[in-house]
DNA sequence: AACTAACTGAAATAAGCGTTCCACTTGAAG
DNA sequence: CTTCAAGTGGAACGCTTATTTCAGTTAGTT
């Protein structure tokens, strides 16, 4: 498949050259930060972090400029294969069958990345956003093509209904009780409750 | 209508009796509490309680033993009306109509205390805990009326929806973009999701 | 009015956190 | 091998907040 935008960001471009152990330490905080945002119960600290990639705290900051910037960093590449994901299932052939499994990805997404939420609130994190505005697009495209199909009812504005399922998704993930079984009774009244009225 | 259940926590029962100023105090402080938890943009800490209710901050926390219990006790008392909202719709006619008031009600109740659910985050609150289970009941309720009068499917577990319907309450009140048109368009999707099919 | 236990609140304390400092170490160029 | 700018990390700093202290104030009793 065609990749369709840049994400990668592992690197500055246009830098001056940087010393290999500098690299292999931006390298191993960012690693670190992933692994404790995939946990349910962590404490996102830059302690912590240091610990997780057996660095000090200084360093760990310092490869980023602060704490930040890494946060950031780390959860848009955590976001990057979800979002290419999102992105392959406009190439499936069936719109409600596309559409069920991305919402199904998104809330497993969310439920294993819980943390990501509470860490993002009131932070200005521009690769993330960046990240989000893809997804957003790309929901809205495959809300389009639902409702070209008859699969989505008409009667709700479609950006709506895209507010919807990113909502309502975070919600399920959210959820103490989070469970296949809720899950996939969630999926189930949303896709009803989206279908036309016949 | 007749009270089905205690929910005052006014003053404690079998204390010894304290001095005025002190009950008057403790009156301030969880209003003051009250009124910071009901604005959408608040720092909820012991200084800005304190200098809302025109008290010291030793003072305010002094009256409920710890700023924790201090928030418990304002949240449990903000959930009262609602709660006994919630429980007049069972005496309502219409199951359906009963439940789109209670949806309504709560959103509406979720987007105007936005910040509970944030300061409940990671806190044991015995009196808020307790709210949320007679909440969970009467929902549980509704739902089971609404199946009986084959407003609600019967082929999805009750407590499923009813937990679907708490969570996903949250998530549209939680949306930055939150609105009535979306609000309406949100319970209308569920609504007819959640229809048996004919 | 006098008395005292309860109560108050400004200030001190404690604890957690991100960031910065700086004496020391190391990669890599010559 | 030398050299030194780049890089490191333990410690110090600064900031925010909940909690405790304690000298002074006040409600309520006699």
């Amino acid at each position: 498949m065609e990749r369709l935008f840049q994400l990668s960001n592992s690197s500055v471009a246009g830098d001056q050259p940087r010393r290999a152990d500098a690299v292999r330490n931006r390298r191993l905080a960012l690693d670190a930060t992933k692994t404790l945002l995939a946990q349910r119960e962590a404490t996102i600290t830059v302690e912590a972090i240091a610990r997780q990639a057996g660095l000090g705290a200084a360093t760990v900051v310092r490869a980023f400029g602060n704490k930040e910037a890494l946060v950031d960093a780390a959860v848009a590449d955590l976001l990057d294969p979800f979002i290419q994901r999102a992105r392959d299932t406009l190439s499936e052939p069936d719109p409600e069958q596309a559409l069920r499994a991305l919402l199904l990805d998104l809330i497993e997404f969310q439920s294993a990345h819980w943390i990501i939420g509470e860490q993002l609130r009131g932070l200005t994190v521009p690769l993330t956003t960046a990240r989000r505005a893809v997804l957003r697009q790309t929901l809205d495209d495959l809300v389009a093509w639902a409702r070209e199909n008859g699969v989505v009812r008409d009667d709700i504005d479609a950006t709506v209904v895209a507010m919807l399922l990113g909502e309502v998704s975070y919600a399920i993930a959210r959820s103490d009780e989070a469970s296949p079984r809720l899950t996939e009774s969630f999926i189930t009244v949303i896709m009803d409750g989206l279908r036309p009225h016949q």
